[in-house]
DNA sequence: CGGAAGATCCACT
DNA sequence: GTGGATCTTCCGA
């Protein structure tokens, strides 16, 4: 069984656009308070760094806040945003690069009602309410800056193996609020798991 | 030192 | 579809 083993730090020591489709369908297990949370990824979003307007990596922008996407691969970036929420990064590439892939949404595998009870949200949950979404996936897997700038590998917040998906079951568009990143608000870095319920937001280009 | 905007979510209409 | 909550960060003056 290899599906429990962490995802090796040179998984993700490599540019995030190709790290990003390759995360789908992996495990995020969180350990705390004694639970063991665990989450499949259903939806990312790749942030390239320096090159890409979008990312707080802009630029080769660097402050006590982005400190954490400056890690090599395989490390955590959290940041609070909109005085409400938290989200969760994992850094890819080289030490030094900014690059990383936003965690948007997953499913729950384990520890569901422990998931909704910190989400706030009522067992049977609609599809798409308990973990849609990269506010409510820090929200439901009790993800804050505490966890800024640590290894995935081990400790309290792992990437797993989990069931990874072929390129067949994925699908893939434009990186959702970031119209303000000119051409890069439209270069197609969201990718998300074909069909699933509980992706954050409808795809444009498919209907229903 | 002030102001504006933000990789969001929720309630309400 | 709209607006409010709430606060950190960044940039310009």
């Amino acid at each position: 069984m290899s599906r429990w083993r962490a995802l090796p730090k040179s998984f993700y020591r490599r540019p995030a656009e190709e790290v990003a489709p390759e995360l789908l369908g992996r495990y995020l297990v969180r350990d705390v308070g004694g639970e063991r949370l665990v989450a499949r990824l259903v939806e990312v979003e790749a942030y390239l760094g320096a090159p890409d307007r979008a990312s707080h990596a802009w630029g080769g922008r660097r402050t006590a806040r982005n400190e954490a996407l400056y890690l090599s691969g395989g490390h955590a970036y959290v940041y609070f945003i909109y005085g409400m929420h938290f989200c969760l990064n994992a850094v890819t590439g080289a030490a030094g690069e900014g690059g990383a892939v936003l965690l948007r949404a997953a499913e729950a595998v384990e520890g569901e009602a422990a998931i909704a009870r910190r989400r706030g949200v009522e067992l049977p949950a609609r599809p798409g309410l308990l973990l849609s979404g990269p506010g409510r996936l820090c929200q439901g897997l009790a993800v804050d800056r505490r966890l800024d700038r640590v290894a995935l590998q081990r400790g309290e917040l792992r990437l797993v193996e989990g069931e990874p998906l072929g390129e067949a079951e994925i699908v893939r568009g434009a990186r959702v609020g970031v119209g303000y990143a000119g051409a890069a608000a439209s270069w197609p870095l969201r990718f998300a798991v074909r069909g699933s319920r509980e992706v954050s937001r409808p795809w444009p280009w498919r209907r229903g």
